[in-house]
RNA sequence: GCCGUUGUAGCUCAGUGGUAGAGCACUUCCUUGGUAAGGAAGAGGUCGUGAGUUCAAUUCUCAUCAACGGCUCCA
C-alpha cells in the first residue's frame, strides 16, 4: 500500500500501481468525470499512469492552468492526426499550448493549406474526437526512437531526439496518430467537443529567420460549445475597440498610398490630443526642472558612428542622403542630438543633473511586415528627455522619473501594465550589447535596487536591454492581445564615454556623467494608440478632441446655440452646433457615435431661462443647468484633467 | 524581410468573362421636430496598379503596391 497526501492535508492509502484516474473515481464520480490531469509530487502526469509510491496528489480540471494546457496540447496532437489524414507524410515539430488555444508547427512539404482546408480540418478533428481515442503513452529507448525517426525521415522528430536522455523518451499515440511527446495529455479525444481553427502562418524552424520557415496552424478548442462561442464572441468585441477601428471612426489619423508605409497623417482630431498631451508633458516636465530643446530630423554620419548606433542598427534606420560629399541620416534616436547641446557648454557639478526634453520626431526603417497601425510606425513623435547626473544623484533622479510615469499613469487610469527589468545578455556582449561586463551588472543592480526600495513589482527579462545600458519598461498589450513597450526609462553608461562627456567635480576633476533616457509617454503614436483602445474611444473631456456639442432642437434656436457657443470659446472649450436641419433624435444619436462628451439640448424652454439641458455620452439626459453652472464645471474639469465618471 | 489571406463608391459590404449594385454618409427639396436613425429626389466608382490570355477582363493568369493574420525584428 502507498499513502497519497491530498491538497487539503489528508492522507489516503491506495494499493500500489493505482492511477490518478482510479482515485478521482474513488472520491467521486463526478470529479472523475471533470478531471483532465493529475499533479504528482508536482510533476504533471497522465492520469492513467501507475503511481508506485507514496506521493502528493492535485487532480487538475478545466478550471486549472495545468488542465487547460493538457487539454490544448491534446488538441494539437488531434489536430496533427487530422493534418496526417489529409496529407500523408508530412512532417511535424511541436504543438504546444498557448494562453489561448495551441499551435503546431509543420513541415507541408510540397503541399499546400488554404484556409478553406481549415473547415475540412476541423470536420475530421470533430470526427475523431468523437471516436474517444485514448491517448496512450510508451516509453521508448533512444535507439529505437532514433531508428524510428531514421525510417520515416523526420528530421525534425530526430533534432528533438538529440536533446533527450535515454529513459526519459516517450511516445504518445491517439487513434493513428503517433509522436514523440513528453507530456502528459488528457484521458481521451472524447473530452474535446468544441474545435476552431484559427488561422495559418509561416513560422521559422526553431524561431531562427535564417532556418526554414514551417507553416503554424492555430487552434482552439473548449470542452462545450458554449465557451467557444462565448470565446470568438470575445474576439469580436476586442477588434471593435481596435485602435485602427476607432481611429478610423473618430478621424483621428489616416495613412495614404503617396505618402508611405508606416507613416501617419494626423487629422484634425489626432492634433488635439496630441497637442493635449504635450501641454501635459510640458507642464509636468517644467515642474520637474527639465529645459526644452529643439534639434533637427536630420545628422551627419559621424555623430551615429560616435553614439555607436550606426553599426547596430543601420538596417534599422532610413538610407543615408548623399550631399556634398557627407552622408546624413534621418535621426532614429533624439539621444546623439541632446549630447552634443550637453557638451556645448562646459559644465560643472553644479550644473547637474542637467535635464533637457524635446518631443522629437524619429523615423525608423522598421520592416514592412512589421508595421502595425498606430503601434508600430516609421516616423514617431517621442516623448524624449535625457537626464546626465553624477553616480550618486543616479537613484534618486531614476526613481524620479518612475514615479513620474506613476503620476502619469494615474491620470490615464492606467492599470494593466507589467514593469519590466530589462537585462542585456551576457552571451551577446559585443555584439547586440556594448562590452562592458562590470558596467551592465552594476548598472542593472543600481536600476533593480530603486525598483525594490520603490516597492514596485517588476519582471526581469535577460536580452531585453539598450546596446548603451539596462533599461525599465512598461508593457502593455493591444486590443487584439499583442505586447508592446508603452513607456521606457534607461540607464546609459556607454553614450557619455563615445561622446567623451563629462563635468568638473568637487574636486575639480573632470567626470563622465551616467545618462538617464526617458519616455513616460511613450510616442504620441503608440501612446494615443493605446489611448484609444483604453478609453474604447470615450475619451476624457479634457483630452476629447471635440468637448461640447450643442444640438438645437430646431433652427429657431440657433442664435441661442450660438451664444452658448461663443460663451464657451471664450473659456477656451472645444465646441460645436449641430445646425442641420435634422430631428434632435439624429443629432443625439450620431453626437452619441462620435463619442462627444458633452451634448447641449437647447430649445424653448432652455432659452427663455439661459439653461441647458445636459446629455452625458452614454449616459442620458443629465437634466437642466444654468449656462454659467455648466462653464464653471466644465472648465474644472478640463483644467484638473479630471477622468470620465 | 518571410509564410498566408484580402483589395469593388467616403464607410460597411454584395456581385459578374459582355465596362457594376445595396445600406449609411454626401447634395437639394419637403418637414421646425424635445433626448440614439422623418420623407423624397440626386450625385458619386475607368472594380488597388501594371502586363498577359481573350473578339471582349472588374471577373482568368502573372507581376507589383498596400492592408490584414502570424513569424522574425523592435534603439
Amino acid at each position: 500500500m502507498i499513502n497519497i497526501s491530498f491538497p487539503d492535508g489528508a492522507v489516503r492509502q491506495y494499493e500500489s500501481g493505482v492511477s490518478a484516474m482510479d482515485i478521482a473515481k474513488s472520491i467521486s464520480e463526478g470529479l472523475a468525470r471533470k478531471v483532465l490531469v493529475a499533479g504528482v509530487n508536482d510533476e504533471v502526469w497522465d492520469l492513467s499512469r501507475p503511481i508506485t509510491q507514496d506521493s502528493s496528489l492535485k487532480l487538475f480540471t478545466w478550471n486549472d492552468a495545468e488542465g487547460k494546457n493538457t487539454f490544448w496540447h491534446s488538441s494539437a496532437h488531434l489536430m496533427a492526426e487530422a493534418i496526417e489524414a489529409k496529407f500523408p507524410g508530412v512532417k511535424f515539430w511541436v504543438g504546444p499550448p498557448l494562453e489561448h488555444g495551441f499551435y503546431y508547427d509543420i513541415d507541408l512539404g510540397d503541399n499546400k493549406i488554404t484556409e478553406e482546408d481549415l473547415a475540412e480540418l476541423e470536420k475530421k478533428m470533430n470526427e475523431l474526437a468523437k471516436q474517444n481515442n485514448a491517448y496512450i503513452r510508451t516509453e521508448k529507448a533512444k535507439a529505437d526512437a532514433i531508428q524510428y525517426f531514421t525510417t520515416k525521415g523526420d528530421e525534425y522528430k530526430l533534432d528533438l531526439l538529440q536533446n533527450l536522455e535515454d529513459g526519459n523518451i516517450t511516445f504518445y499515440t491517439q487513434g493513428n496518430f503517433t509522436d514523440l511527446c513528453r507530456g502528459p495529455h488528457i484521458p481521451n479525444t472524447g473530452f474535446i467537443k468544441a474545435i476552431k481553427l484559427l488561422n495559418i502562418a509561416g513560422a521559422y524552424w526553431k524561431g531562427d529567420e535564417k532556418n526554414k520557415q514551417l507553416t503554424r496552424i492555430y487552434g482552439i478548442t473548449f470542452p462545450v460549445q458554449k465557451e467557444l462561442d462565448e470565446y470568438l464572441n470575445m474576439l469580436e468585441e476586442a477588434k471593435k475597440r481596435d485602435h485602427r477601428k476607432l481611429g478610423k471612426e473618430l478621424s483621428i489619423y489616416t495613412m495614404n498610398d503617396d505618402i508611405g508605409q508606416g507613416l501617419i497623417l494626423w487629422m484634425p482630431n489626432g492634433t488635439v490630443i496630441i497637442e493635449e498631451l504635450e501641454k501635459l508633458a510640458k507642464q509636468t516636465e517644467e515642474d520637474a526642472g527639465y529645459k526644452r530643446v529643439v534639434t533637427p530630423h536630420i545628422a551627419k554620419e559621424n555623430l551615429y558612428l560616435t553614439s555607436g548606433h550606426l553599426p547596430y542598427y543601420a538596417d534599422s534606420m532610413f538610407a543615408p542622403m548623399e550631399m556634398d560629399g557627407e552622408k546624413y541620416y534621418l535621426k532614429a534616436m533624439n539621444c546623439p542630438h541632446h549630447h552634443k547641446i550637453f557638451d556645448a557648454e562646459p559644465k560643472s557639478y553644479r550644473d547637474m543633473p542637467y535635464k533637457i526634453a524635446e518631443y522629437g520626431t524619429c523615423y525608423r526603417y522598421e520592416q514592412s511586415g512589421e508595421l502595425f497601425g498606430l503601434m508600430r510606425v516609421r516616423c514617431l513623435h517621442m516623448n524624449d528627455a535625457h537626464i546626465y547626473c553624477t553616480k550618486e544623484q543616479f537613484a534618486q533622479e531614476f526613481k524620479a522619473v518612475n514615479d513620474l510615469y506613476l503620476k502619469y499613469f494615474k491620470i490615464f487610469g492606467i492599470e494593466k501594465y507589467v514593469m519590466r527589468l530589462s537585462l542585456h545578455d551576457p552571451e551577446k556582449l559585443g555584439q547586440k550589447y556594448v562590452n562592458e561586463p562590470e558596467l551592465w551588472l552594476e548598472t542593472e543592480d543600481m536600476v533593480r535596487q530603486v525598483l525594490i526600495e520603490a516597492n514596485i513589482p517588476f519582471v526581469e527579462v535577460k536580452g531585453e536591454g539598450a546596446f548603451y545600458g539596462p533599461k525599465i519598461d512598461v508593457q502593455i498589450w493591444s486590443a487584439i492581445g499583442r505586447e508592446f513597450t508603452l513607456a521606457t526609462n534607461q540607464v546609459d553608461f556607454a553614450q557619455p564615454r563615445s561622446f567623451k562627456l563629462s563635468f568638473t567635480n568637487q574636486n575639480n576633476e573632470p567626470e563622465i556623467p551616467l545618462i538617464i533616457h526617458r519616455a513616460p509617454l511613450g510616442t504620441h503614436e503608440r501612446f494615443i494608440g493605446f489611448l484609444l483602445e483604453h478609453y474604447a474611444g470615450k475619451f476624457p473631456v479634457w483630452l476629447a478632441p471635440l468637448q461640447v456639442k450643442i444640438l438645437p432642437i430646431s433652427d429657431k434656436f440657433l442664435d441661442y446655440a450660438h451664444t452658448i457657443k461663443q460663451t464657451l470659446r471664450k473659456a477656451s472649450v472645444r465646441v460645436e452646433i449641430d445646425e442641420r436641419q435634422e430631428k434632435i433624435g439624429k443629432k443625439i444619436r450620431e453626437a452619441e457615435l462620435a463619442r462627444v462628451p458633452y451634448m447641449l439640448v437647447v430649445g424653448e424652454k432652455e432659452a427663455a431661462e439661459n439653461k441647458l439641458s445636459v446629455r452625458r455620452q452614454g449616459k442620458g439626459d443629465a437634466g437642466q443647468i444654468a449656462v454659467d453652472e455648466f462653464v464653471q464645471n466644465i472648465v474644472e474639469e478640463i483644467s484638473e484633467r479630471k477622468p470620465l465618471e
